[in-house]
DNA sequence: CAGATACGCTACGACTCGTAGCGAAAGAGC
DNA sequence: GCTCTTTCGCTACGAGTCGTAGCGTATCTG
C-alpha cells in the first residue's frame, strides 16, 4: 500500500524525507508493542524515531492514522501462489498469515487497530479496505486456481460460491488471529495441516 | 467470575458497597466503548459511576484489572446446550458467541484486552483462564454430547480428539470474532448455518 | 541565486495523571 | 445505644504529557 502520509507537497521546496517515514512507521511499531495504545505517545515516538515531535504532528493527524500507516506498510507481502494443489494452497495462505502475525510489533498494532475500529466506523472502513478485501483477493485466487486445475466441481453455483468464499476468508484468518493474538500459542506445520484437514474435509468421526 | 477487587476486608468497619462495584464496572465498559483504551481515564469513569476517584484507585490498581474484571462480569452466560444434534448445539454455540460479541462495550473492551495481552504474559494467561478455556469447555461438552447420542465414531483415537476439540474451538471462536469484531459484519441465523454446513462437511465442490 | 517548503529546537498554556489529607458516613461488635 | 473501624467523597497538590506556535536553519526546485 505505501499510502504516503497526506500532504499537498506541491513538489516545489523541500521534498519531505522518506527516510523519516520509515524510521516514524517502525518506531511506532516498536512502540506500540511496548507500551501498548494508551501508552503510545506522538513525542515518545518522535524521539524514538529521531525526528522532532512537529514533523510528525505535521504529517498525521492522528494516533489513528498513524497507527493505520504503520500497520499497512508491513502487510504488502503477502502473495497469490500456485503450488499445484488447493490444499498446499491453503497451508500456504495460512502459513503467511501466521508469519505474518508471529511478530509482536505486528500482534499488538492490528488488535489495537482493531479495538479503535469498534468506535469509528470510518477506520474501520478502512481496516477492510487495507487489510481485510486484500487478504480475501488472496483466497479468492486461490480457489480460482483450484477451479482451473479442476479440483472443483465445474457446476456450481456462481453466486453461493463468492458467499462460500467469503466464510472460507473469515475462517482461515480468524482461526490464526484467534490462536496467535488471543490464546497465544503458537501456528506450527503440524497444526496447518490438521487445520487445513479439518477444513477441506468432515468433521472426523461425524457421518452426516 | 464475579472477582471481587482485591481487598483486605477484615470485616470489621464499614463494607464496601456492592453497588459502587457494578456502577464502576458498568461504566468501564461504557467509557470504554466510547473513548477507547487510550482515552479511557480512570477520572472520566469515577466521574460517570458516581463515585469519587480515590474510590477507584482503592480497589483498582491498574487499568488491566479493572477492564479485565468488567469483561469477566459480562461472560458468565454462556450455557452448555443439548438441542438432540451436534448440527444444532454447534449453531447455538454460534449464537451464542454472537450474541455476546454483539454489544458494542463488549467488542471494544474485548479486543482492547486481547491487545494489552500481547504485552503483558500475566495478562494473557488471566485471559486465557477467564475467557477462553470457559468457553472452550463449551465445545468440548457439545462433543461429548454428540459421542453420547452416537452421531460420532466411537472407534476414535482419544489423544487427538482432544487436538481436534482445540482446533474446533479456535476455528468457531476466531471466526465469529474476525466477522463481527475485525470485519465489522452482522452474524445472521442464514450465516451461521453456512458456516456450520462448512465446518461438518467437506469443502463444497471439493473432492478430497 | 532566489523562492519555497520541510526540519529541528524551544517555549508555552491546558490538561490529566495518581496521591495525600481530611471530616463525614456507615456498618460491626459489644 | 455507644464506640470502633473502615470506607467514602471532597479538595488540593506536584509531576508529567498533551498539541501548538514561533523561529532560524537545512534542503531542494527553477
Amino acid at each position: 500500500m505505501a499510502t504516503p502520509p497526506p500532504a499537498p507537497h506541491r513538489a516545489k521546496g523541500r521534498p519531505r524525507s522518506a527516510a523519516a517515514d520509515r524510521a516514524i512507521l517502525d518506531a511506532t511499531r516498536e512502540a506500540l508493542a511496548e507500551v501498548g495504545w494508551g501508552g503510545l505517545s506522538i513525542g515518545q515516538v518522535a524521539l524514538r524515531a529521531g525526528v522532532a515531535k512537529t514533523t510528525l504532528y505535521r504529517r498525521w493527524p492522528s494516533k489513528n492514522e498513524l497507527v493505520m500507516d504503520a500497520v499497512a506498510t508491513q502487510l504488502e507481502e503477502l502473495e497469490v501462489t500456485d503450488l499445484g494443489s488447493l490444499r498446499a494452497d491453503i497451508e500456504d495462505v495460512v502459513a503467511q498469515f501466521a508469519a505474518l502475525l508471529s511478530r509482536p510489533e505486528t500482534q499488538a498494532a492490528l488488535l489495537a487497530l482493531f479495538a479503535e475500529g469498534t468506535r469509528d466506523a470510518q477506520l474501520r472502513k478502512r481496516i477492510r479496505q487495507t487489510i481485510v478485501d486484500p487478504q480475501k483477493r488472496l483466497v479468492r485466487q486461490g480457489r480460482a486456481n483450484a477451479q482451473a486445475r479442476g479440483e472443483l466441481d465445474p457446476d456450481c453455483d456462481e453466486a453461493s460460491a463468492a458467499e462460500e468464499i467469503d466464510i472460507i476468508f473469515d475462517t482461515i484468518a480468524g482461526t490464526v488471529e484467534h490462536r496467535m493474538l488471543v490464546s497465544g500459542e503458537p501456528v506450527t506445520p503440524d497444526w496447518i495441516s490438521r487445520f487445513t484437514t479439518l477444513l477441506l474435509n468432515p468433521l472426523p468421526g461425524f457421518r452426516a
